[in-house]
DNA sequence: TTGATTTTCTGACACAGTGTCAGAAAATGC
DNA sequence: GCATTTTCTGACACTGTGTCAGAAAATCAA
């Protein structure tokens, strides 16, 4: 089973192959400059082999998403076990979303992409599914620090906010604002100049809205911050 | 200097009618959809006309974004102007950016499309300025309110937040949490079923992070909604 | 009204990219 | 070594783009 003739292992690894040609393509040059020509002429080979891995290069780009969620959900993994109190653990986690932006930003970008429904619809359902899996896989991960919060007595949930809901609020706040680092135009202009560290001071003061214990008024948590750098950095 | 030649007014009602024309080919088919052949087929001019107006599809999306663009600030100068103490205010600039992706989901979509960086740099760069500038006025108008806040001395802010950098904050929390709705397909599965509820309830947690008061403990912010609700729903 | 002048509009054209498929080429198996 | 299967290719038919010479319409002055 796990011995593949070698001509199915060539065509496996040039799967790999075509999406690393297509990456620097649309990071360098946008999605627009993104062309089944250009690929094949990257890869060499010709077109009609693209076209047996991929139907369309809008698969190519739920390909590439595909990696940089399967990548995210791998962080967030790391992340959650750090080792210290639940909402160390949840900052950890947070610091893993900042840093899945800040390594992996064309990553990002494919997301963007992907999450038009125009380049979404074109590609098979299959792939959906794939991107849609790791997205639950982080969801789970993150929610389990929220129950192990709440098992601890850190945090008492108001009875009308699942794990999810408040989850949800701390994906929102985090993929918006790193949507709008790199999109919006406005930001020097009115003295964002660090949003990353602006999204960690929201993320604490919106778990401080929930009372989740330490809070900021009692604890240091820059401090905690720079610790959970100092550990988790070497793994990502 | 009013008075345009009656060539020159129908000109420029055209732009409108072919805006008019786009619109609901993006909402219904998609943005892969739309082409200047559809457009052209839809008013009745001929692609050489429409290229007189836009030099590129890009343009219109981008055009469209911008119309978009100019309701919300509308829509924020009239929130901001709701009577009552500054919380509320600022509860009511929340309420119109939820009322505004509601009631246009479309030009929330055109946003979307123009924030992908293929799209925004086919058009020409005085589109996007303009686009730039709402930004711009949406945040002048509720920094304003977190201004008047602190003058008020309802807020008080940490030294190292601005009052611009309080509004990213609120800005990404909603702009994320909208964009999660209409793009993820996760939400509904993890129990996400009314977003906008949520995302209500984290504004208020993260205003409660910062002491704005009256918080969420000393005042019942769900029916103050409700009397924003009220008054602003028929103004939108 | 007329014709000269300017403005506006059109559709044919050259081009770029897509997705397909018959048949060439290569690999595999007997 | 040859038959069978798999893989690969590039020509083809299409869709859509952006341009531009010249047709058509509007404007204006006498």
């Amino acid at each position: 089973m796990g011995t593949l003739s070698p001509k199915k292992l060539e065509i496996q690894k040039r799967e790999q192959k075509i999406l690393d040609a297509a990456r620097p393509i649309v990071v360098r040059e946008g999605y627009q400059a993104l062309s089944m020509e250009r690929i094949a002429e990257a890869v060499e080979y010709s077109r009609g082999t693209i076209y047996n891995h991929f139907s369309c290069k809008e698969e190519i780009i739920i390909a590439l998403a595909q990696k940089g969620a399967a990548k995210r959900v791998d962080m967030f993994r790391i992340a959650a076990s750090y080792q210290g109190i639940s909402r160390f653990r949840m900052l950890a986690v947070c610091y893993a979303a900042e840093r899945f932006v800040i390594n992996y930003p064309d990553y990002f970008l494919f997301e963007q992409i992907f999450n038009l429904d125009s380049v979404r619809e074109k590609a098979p359902h299959q792939r959906q599914q794939l991107i849609h899996t790791c997205e639950i896989q982080c969801m789970e991960v993150v929610t389990g620090v929220v129950r192990d919060a709440v098992a601890h007595g850190d945090l008492i949930l108001p009875d009308d906010v699942t794990p999810e809901r408040l989850v949800f609020g701390l994906w929102a706040l985090t993929s918006g604002a790193y949507g709008l680092t790199f999109t919006s135009q406005s930001l020097p202009q009115i003295g964002i100049d660090d949003p990353y560290a602006i999204v960690r001071s929201h993320v604490c003061r919106l778990l401080d809205g929930y009372n989740w214990n330490p809070t900021s008024s009692t604890h240091c948590l820059n401090e905690e911050f720079a610790k959970i750098e100092n550990s988790l950095s070497k793994l990502f």
